[in-house]
DNA sequence: GATGAATGAGGGTTCATTCAT
DNA sequence: GATGAATGAACCCTCATTCAT
């Protein structure tokens, strides 16, 4: 039982339970219930310190984040070759995503919000702006906007470390010009999450440093044995 | 209503309007209601044609894997080039997640079945076997296991035919020898699914096209502009 | 237990209920839990007749409103003198009021809506149009107000009768000419009912005739055309 | 911020801010969270001062009432006419009412007890006793009753002076007897706090002061000596 | 004494599942 | 066989009250 310890406080006892019960049910099928109950608290507490069950799960991911966060950038700071920064980009995101497989599933099929007939698009040329696209049904409340807004964020937060680096090896004349860069970065990036999200054998740090070199390796070069 | 038509047997129409709810609401936000509204029948019959919600899900995923299971094996058995074939694959893989995008989300998220206390692991070595392996809680009951195998194996289905691909590939000498083909391919697959969920701008078969053709040579060539 | 009887459709059983139940306790005070208890039904049939609680409540006042309503139109319509006509009128309201004190006090509680900061206040001029006065803190909802409104037409259905009888009757020459005849009309209908919350001892139908005469009495001696 | 000012006693502040919030929101809807908030008090400090929120209510409905009261025994003692002392009595009334609407509204519900299955009856003959009358279900605490006999003294030392007034001028010839006097007195005492809870258009001193001349008039040559 | 963190019973509401018709 | 009325466990959330500090 995480709550026994009583010299933790509650709120930290809460997000300890709640970062397990998240990690193993998902968002839906998490209950505040079974929360309470490992972290030996009232139900009363956790709406104390977080408002409802979607900020408390978004309170977790902000703080699982924001360490993360640090760490690329001081990858991306880092004054080495681009085929290093690429690789500890990448060691780094294998090693969380395996950490937090099941809330980062869960924060992208939110993010997604292609369940509730709505989605965030970036906008054409202006790649800072969002804009609601109905896909069908209702269009969303603005409290439904900015929630998914919200973990938006998050997720392209990470990403936008990752497309700083290839924009930096295209400018350096490393990489070939990138028509698209953001889609590219898409595409590396998520490719990358599910993989570790599926690949359950990658748990230690050695595999995922080997995970990230062969990584590396291909997007640097390619599965060819000739060149084009 | 797609229920009107009363040519069309019961389990069909719950079949067509289980797949319209799921693909907008995913699984938890779907309810039965919904579905036999839209399939114009009564609740007994939802159970008497399928045993519950869950079996309900795993019925239309199957349903939608038979076509696009025998769409890929065509392309896979195409005397042709491996690019085309590889690009083929893509293309396939890119329209139907493109289609399907909730429902498949929702297909990866349960069958990594770490939603539940524990995972289906390929055993070492041995890799049709697929073993139980507990990370808290109680283990799962056998009725559990079956059903994320299910799920699991539908995955899988879809991805043998593009390890075989690239198996063919390695051993006609065209691509690199891959040291664990297996991850290989899940990154591939995995990626490109992932790209497709989170850029909603594909959506026709052009950007389809386009999209399979980039992916092709970027797999086969890599984005650096030296040779290693 | 009022359910116990399996003949009464579910619907009836729980409308018999929620009258208990809502009489007894008020509306905030009053919970599903006893109104289920005592209908001897389950929660879920409730949501399936009525959408939910508010709605059970408006159900119980349309349903109750009905009749009386048709007893007033009677009572209007008759071939008689003003006098006798306004005695039966007010004969109705104390039986009818005595019998529905505490759903009634509910009602014009919930109508005045000035426990949640906004009002519905009459167009000058213009009476039939209501519209929105927020007093104080966040305007309602476009649904709040149509509850308010739905609340307010049910008792100005039951005030809009006594205002023709009364209007008939200043136009016939009988009374004096009424300046602000909607608010001589409330003054009277509120008075009455407010005088019959709180005075229990009149519950039977000769007090009930007996208090209809005093106050029809009073009220044209003295507004009676024929002094001061 | 009510609370701001650290010269008020605290008991003084959680007083101010009861009557902001119970006028606001009534007293189901009421929170002592928002109480403690705007009397920036602590929660326990509440009760200390008062037992709970039911008590804080009936004090803060007892000090309302107390200058109230006093006015209103001023008018009585007032050496003048009838009317004018009548005319007087209403102008106080209506302003209150229209100022404690909500309160006193809640009050009234409370009072009438008939929301916990039995009621406050005056003794037939004797008018001072007050005796429980159980309607259905379990008969109330000694508790429960001194409570709504609290609510019931409020409003009846409210009524008493009404009744004092027109049974002196009564005695004085000024006016018709008038049988069952206490009823009498009830009707047009509930018929005017009912008409300003409903006529939000009552807010300045000037409409006050005209309701109070025309309900006067009203109910003088309806019920005047002079005439029949 | 004053506080406010902690509580948990109880509220309204939802929905997969059952079973009598 | 097909139905859908009925169910009730389980959900998220609120808030009056307590009590250790």
């Amino acid at each position: 039982m995480l709550g026994t310890d009583r010299t933790i406080p509650k709120d930290e006892r809460i997000m300890a339970a709640a970062e397990r019960v998240f990690s193993h049910k998902g968002y839906s099928q998490a209950t505040l219930d079974e929360i309470i109950k490992i972290a030996d608290t009232g139900k009363g507490t956790v709406y104390k310190y977080y408002q409802n069950k979607e900020n408390l799960f978004y309170s977790l991911v902000l703080r699982k984040n924001k360490p993360f966060l640090e760490k690329l950038q001081a990858v991306a700071k880092m004054d080495c070759s681009f085929e290093r920064k690429l690789r500890d980009y990448f060691m780094e995101l294998v090693s969380f995503m395996h950490e937090n497989a099941v809330i980062w599933q869960v924060l992208l099929f939110e993010m997604s919000g292609s369940a509730s007939g709505w989605k965030l698009v970036r906008k054409k040329g202006c790649e800072n702006q969002l804009e609601v696209k109905v896909t069908w049904g209702e269009p969303p409340t603005k409290a439904e906007v900015e929630t998914v807004k919200r973990y938006y964020e998050v997720v392209h937060s990470e990403m936008a470390i990752l497309q700083n680096i290839l924009e930096g090896a295209v400018n350096a004349g490393v990489l070939k010009p990138l028509i698209d860069l953001h889609a590219w970065t898409g595409s590396i990036f998520f490719g990358i999450i599910m993989s570790v999200f599926h690949n359950s054998n990658i748990y230690d740090l050695e595999t995922a440093e080997e995970m990230a070199t062969v990584i590396t390796d291909r997007f640097m070069y390619g599965a060819s044995i000739s060149r084009k």
